[in-house]
DNA sequence: CTCCAATTGTTGGATGTCAAACAAAACACC
DNA sequence: GGTGTTTTGTTTGACATCCAACAATTGGAG
């Protein structure tokens, strides 16, 4: 019996939305997205399984990987996070040795992070994995259909971004 | 034009992810979907303004006006939320007066809820608003384009729907 | 140099979500 | 007809996230 979480995928809801009526929602795109994100954000987590990450914590690995020393000012701008929500999110990755935060000399306000080897070593087995579970989300799509749809998804609201 | 269309909320962050590299990020689906639908609440907030809703809120109106006396239960999966997460919700839409728990006569487990005449009166003002706030999500999509969007959502892990 | 303003990481409070456990009520079934 | 099972709404506890406020530190104006 391990102690992970378990997030078991959602009992499936049959089919939809157990026959109620949905009114306008369905003609509304941020419905449609909602219920995308969220099939992938469970998708992501059983990809994952025993390794327990969640996409917003891999996320925050990539970025420091991509920009070691980084502040945590910098690190929450880039994961669009808020400075206090990455407290806690650090806190977890430290606590589980994949992170670390060293004080900075030149400004003892800074904390500059950057991957352990472990944290490393983590990352490059969560890659394999997130590619197979982005290879499973697109299989139903065209390499042309996948493109049009993050080009289409960057075309709302752009300029909140 | 003296009056800025409300666009507060988050800081803009000048452009995307402060400067910040974001390795394979922009390559996954789940990112793009993310930032899109972060766009989408800050907008749909701001579109409601002093009306104070939320689009799961907003949903929940909708779904309960659609299918007068349903039970707490067909709401949650309708609205696809855990049962327990909905109680608060009620509880706050209760409180604002505009649903009412009503006990059902043959079955004193269930409630049925259903809109007050304050809930019909505020969705009906709350769908002008948010009429606008899609015209506006869309205003850089035509109408095929649009559905094309939408047609593409549905088929990411469409098995988990 | 001195003092006020800005930045950095953190804490505390609020909210929204889930999962597990619970009491009350209804149902099944022998 | 009594007993065990299922359903319903709720409570509790765990997270993740936001915002506001804070202490420590740095930087700037005079």
């Amino acid at each position: 019996m391990s102690e992970t979480p378990r997030r078991k995928a959602r009992p499936l809801a049959a089919s939809a939305a157990g026959g109620a009526k949905l009114g306008l929602l369905p003609g509304l795109l941020g419905y449609h997205l909602r219920l995308a994100q969220r099939a992938i954000f469970d998708d992501f987590a059983a990809a994952m399984g025993e390794l327990d990450m969640s996409p917003g914590l891999f996320g925050m690995l990539v970025i420091i990987e991509a920009n070691p020393g980084l502040k945590q000012t910098e690190l929450a701008n880039a994961a669009r996070l808020d400075r206090s929500s990455l407290v806690p999110a650090l806190d977890k990755l430290e606590a589980r040795g994949l992170v670390a935060r060293r004080a900075s000399v030149e400004d003892r306000r800074v904390n500059g992070i950057s991957l352990t080897a472990a944290g490393t070593a983590l990352l490059k087995r969560l890659k394999q994995r997130v590619a197979r579970h982005e290879k499973r989300l697109v299989s139903n799509l065209t390499a042309a259909e996948r493109e049009t749809l993050v080009a289409l998804l960057q075309r709302i609201l752009p300029e909140h971004r």
